[in-house]
DNA sequence: TTGGAATGTCAACAAAGCTGACGTATTGTG
DNA sequence: CACAATACGTCAGCTTTGTTGACATTCCAA
């Protein structure tokens, strides 16, 4: 197809212009930021770290993983898990059972003081995420959904992916 | 209305289930690794990290800004901010130029050499914006970019429409 | 003119990422 | 069985980027 050919669809191709594509970036920097603060204010009081969230979280969604897993998921190095994922042991967060079939692993589970952790954070960063979509309809919804896919590494749309057929 | 009132607009509200809400938080953590992987790429290479990429757009879309105005998009404390600006400005990046109305501003510039860093950063970066956008297609797009407004928070909308206009 | 606000710099520290090296237990394989 | 590979943990050291605290300079207004 010619470089520049105009609509090819027979549709207005005005959203892919550099000036639509800046906004869209500064939207998501600016948006990421307060997708991140109201977890960050209760993580500041207990003295954790948006790593621990995370940790928390993914832990909470995949009950049992194997610290390999996790770390594939969260795509950081075992040594800053590890610094992470001790800390929430220590703190009776979490615990970690050596695995039945394959005594090398360690299985990690979320315990009742870590779930009540979890839950905080979860509803915290729902309540805006509510807030958000109820303002913008559940078409807008289905199209940030569809954007944001897009925008992920394969190998990441794969973790996405698996993780979102769990509860369906 | 109470509580437990259903579909008060007949309409569904499916999507804010607590299942939709995770889903799109989890959308929202991956994606945002996307958005950054390229731009990390290309900085990792020149020893610089994602707080000069921001700097250098923001100085890029707001010619003569000044240091304190640029902390407040930002949202960073000002010494965090200077440490990214001094090697900038080192590295004949960035030019910083005193007032002449009152001298205790600095007003910043990107010099050639720091256009052609902001424009290979930017590059990277729309390149899978805009194909994330076109797989989306336009409708998606206007969702998303609903979606991640309704999440900033008021202070930081404010900078982002304040940005917006400016090429409007 | 002088004291307070605003602006920016220096120093020191913390969180969380990274690499590299190494130890230990367990598993799988030739 | 012997040995290589895997899973996990840890130590040491480095980087980036955020934080506070202290301080110098500049401007403005009482």
């Amino acid at each position: 197809m010619p470089e520049g050919s105009v609509s090819p669809i027979g549709q207005s191709l005005l959203f892919l212009t550099d000036e639509q594509l800046r906004k869209g970036i500064e939207a998501m920097f600016f948006a990421y930021r307060g997708f991140t603060a109201d977890p960050d204010r209760i993580l500041a009081e207990k003295a954790y770290g948006r790593a621990h969230h995370r940790a928390v979280h993914f832990i909470h969604r995949n009950p049992g993983t194997t610290v390999n897993n996790l770390l594939s998921i969260l795509g950081v190095t075992k040594q800053s898990l590890n610094r992470v994922l001790r800390t929430l042991i220590e703190d009776g967060l979490v615990a970690s059972n050596v695995g039945t079939k394959d005594k090398r692993e360690r299985h990690l589970y979320l315990t009742a003081d870590g779930a009540v952790l979890e839950r905080a954070l979860s509803d915290a960063q729902r309540d805006r995420m509510r807030a958000a979509y109820r303002a913008a309809g559940p078409a807008a919804v289905a199209g940030f959904r569809q954007v944001l896919e897009a925008m992920m590494d394969d190998e990441t749309r794969h973790h996405y992916e698996a993780m979102k057929e769990k509860t369906e």
